[in-house]
DNA sequence: CCTTCACCCTGCACGC
DNA sequence: TGCGTGCAGGGTGAAG
């Protein structure tokens, strides 16, 4: 469900409702989640949330001395609640704060985790991730050196961590359509000016949703409860078989590597600079 | 190194 | 009405 807009509007939704709380007590409900959820969890009881920060996909819940990893996986969601609305189904952990609302995290799938860590310790997983698209660090100098010799298919390539993160299937297929780049054209065969448009292009679809909160397909809920709006602006993830918006053609979807992939065959027609005969 | 694939899990839409 | 199938916003690890 969630990619970099949907965890952003996720972290300003519960910002203002659990900064400067303490957090009376965490319930665990259900531990199996990617990584089991360990009781430490309970270390978090009593300190006070000084800061909701957020690094690609993670969203970090910081309290003296501890601070907590949230990843959301493909359906998990953040909600604030009053403690006498009755616990949803997939509502797996319940933290309760000093000014008697409460924080649960709800993931039918359970693709997300939640993991606790001391103030001065940061995992792997995290420090070894790529720049922020929307920073000055993600720019065409940099994008121009990491896709030297990848010879993946461009939008698997902006949807790898590794090289830039927060992009998920969604605005992987909307920003190569915006770019006007063939999803499966090979990263490294990218011209200059494309690379230059898709580079803003991930940027402008970014924060363009996080403008309107995100996109809500079937479940994506913002921390209070509201829906996003972006999903009125897709202009083709999920609208195979329907007209381009640009010039009518049908939209095709492909599959790569493994996902739905939507483009327009005529507006994004250049999968490969190479010049046959 | 690279790419591909199965898999983790539940819910929902669809066809029969 | 029910049942089977395929698919879904993510990420990992194994295999080729």
């Amino acid at each position: 469900m969630p990619e970099l807009p949907e965890v952003e509007i996720t972290k300003q939704g519960i910002m203002p409702h659990v900064i400067g709380q303490s957090i009376d007590r965490v319930d665990i409900h259900h531990r199996s989640l990617r990584y089991p959820v360990s009781d430490a969890l309970t270390l978090m009881e009593g300190g006070v949330i000084t800061d909701v920060t957020r690094r690609a996909k993670y969203l970090m819940i910081h309290s003296d001395g501890f601070y907590l990893v949230i990843h959301l996986g493909m359906s998990g969601s953040l909600r604030i609640s009053q403690p006498d609305e009755p616990r949803k189904k997939h509502d797996h952990i319940i933290f309760g704060l000093s000014n008697g609302l409460e924080l649960r995290y709800h993931d039918p799938r359970r693709f997300g985790f939640v993991q606790i860590y001391h103030g001065d310790e940061v995992p792997a997983y995290i420090t070894k991730l790529a720049p922020e698209p929307l920073s000055s660090d993600f720019n065409d100098a940099y994008f121009k050196k990491i896709i030297q010799n990848k010879k993946q298919p461009i939008k698997a390539f902006i949807m790898d961590q590794k090289f830039v993160v927060g992009v998920g299937n969604i605005y992987a297929n909307e920003a190569l359509f915006m770019s006007r780049i063939h999803p499966e054209k090979p990263a490294q065969d990218l011209k200059p000016k494309e690379q230059k448009l898709l580079v803003e292009a991930i940027k402008t679809v970014l924060s363009r949703a996080i403008g309107e909160g995100g996109t809500t397909l079937k479940d994506f809920v913002q921390p209070d409860g509201t829906h996003g709006y972006f999903a009125h602006s897709l202009s083709v993830y999920g609208r195979d078989k329907t007209p381009c918006i640009h010039c009518g053609v049908e939209i095709q979807k492909i599959v790569i590597a493994q996902r739905s992939t939507y483009f327009c065959p005529v507006c994004q027609s250049s999968k490969s600079i190479k010049i046959t005969k």
